[in-house]
DNA sequence: AGGATGTGAATGTGATCACAATTTTGACTT
DNA sequence: AAGTCAAAATTGTGATCACATTCACATCCT
């Protein structure tokens, strides 16, 4: 049944007043759950506990998780039929952190060109978040930050579907890198390059942000590698 | 209804003696016609015809619809409701494009490591397949041949993650290429490269094989690209 | 005849039930 | 007290039903 400490810490759904589907509500609840590591890889899923969770039937549930599954951010165990975060053995983590590697860096070019100042005073706020986080250690307040601070610029490069494709690794590597961070401290996480970054946007310089980009995202995985191996 | 001359051409679902889910079946069904462009854009489906079409419950495919849905290989427009394969607008094209000529290259040169006999075998039956497709003036034939050929390589890549991110590209062009091959003839389709993909990987020659799955997927995205402005 | 209109069919979505397979539990045995 | 085994609860999957919305088409009115 629903455990009434949860630690998921799932978004209220909004049954009414909504203009979306059930499904595709749950699905946002998991995948922003899921990207900022309040999904522990342990952690065991099912479709009836969720549901009671939400206090909703198990229907829309099963399709956010189908969802979920066809991305690779969940799997179902085929030996227990259990729902879980799939493992990140390190050659998915070294296919995960190629793809990031370059799909990413091509995001920040992009939105580069596109910069304008509605961007600007986002990423300043987003920023100053992450900085705050930092200082008070905490880690989860971290991921939130700089989530939102990577897509707000991947938003700005106006190419959706690349985009997508860089949301779906972070649902990947959200739940480890919640694991590999706390272990480590606020402290050692990766924050200098932003500045970079905001300078690049403010500039218009594609080529800058591309290796600004480049150089945060290694440092990360960089981090998650000599972690998880 | 169900009509029986169906130009899907969905694989008949072997509802017992398998292992596997039904909608998983049910996906790879939808999803290799989508590869092979048996799907035309303009065709509408529904959850109930295509159960009616495969003799089972809207259940199952109710999952294999959500899971094409998810990775954008189809479509709900919300206006009417109705189920479709998302227009393929020149922005989608060019973001589609730039990701498969970084990934399927990265791939083949991954494969070229790795190559071995058995792999060759397969290539040269391919494009055996391929150039008989060809000569015949069959799209669908050639659709098919190459498909497996390119699919072939990756598979050899050992990079299941990075592969699955080929094939939700694929998913997504596939009914396209059909339609614009199909205008074209089987004259002008790219097949030029599969000898010198072959060759790179007789060498174990990942750069080459590089070189050539690039210029492969330029110029069939060449094709689409002029075909679609 | 041509356009508005209303009725029935079809749509996706969600809830509920059934079922086989698995896990967990709890009582019983040794 | 520890191991064993059967009963009960829980799992994902699939089928069936209910419902609001939308579409198609025949009908009617002007």
């Amino acid at each position: 049944m629903a455990k009434d400490n949860d630690p998921l810490q799932l978004t209220t759904i909004d049954t009414d007043a909504n203009g979306a589907n059930l499904h595709e509500l749950v699905y946002e609840a998991l995948a922003q759950a899921l990207i900022e590591g309040r999904i522990p890889p342990s952690r065991s899923l099912s479709l009836r506990g969720l549901a009671a969770l939400l206090n909703i039937s198990a229907m829309p549930v099963r399709g956010a998780v189908t969802r979920l599954m066809a991305e690779g951010a969940l799997e179902l165990q085929k030996t227990n039929n259990r729902l879980r975060v799939p493992i990140l053995d390190p050659s998915r983590l070294e296919q995960l952190t190629t793809a990031r590697l370059w799909l990413e860096p091509e995001l920040a070019a992009r939105a580069a060109v596109n910069a304008d100042k509605a961007l600007l005073d986002r990423l300043r706020r987003d920023d100053e978040a992450l900085m705050r986080a930092l200082s008070l250690g905490d880690v989860a307040g971290y991921m939130k930050a700089n989530q939102d601070f990577h897509f707000a610029i991947y938003e700005q490069s106006r190419s959706g579907l690349l985009m997508d494709m860089a949301r779906s690794l972070w649902l990947k590597v959200g739940p480890f890198m919640r694991v590999v961070f706390g272990q480590l401290g606020t402290v050692q996480l990766p924050k200098d390059h932003h500045q970079d970054l905001i300078n690049a946007m403010i500039a218009n310089d594609d080529l800058a942000a591309r290796t600004s980009m480049r150089a945060d995202i290694a440092e990360g995985s960089e981090l998650l590698a000599t972690a998880l191996n």
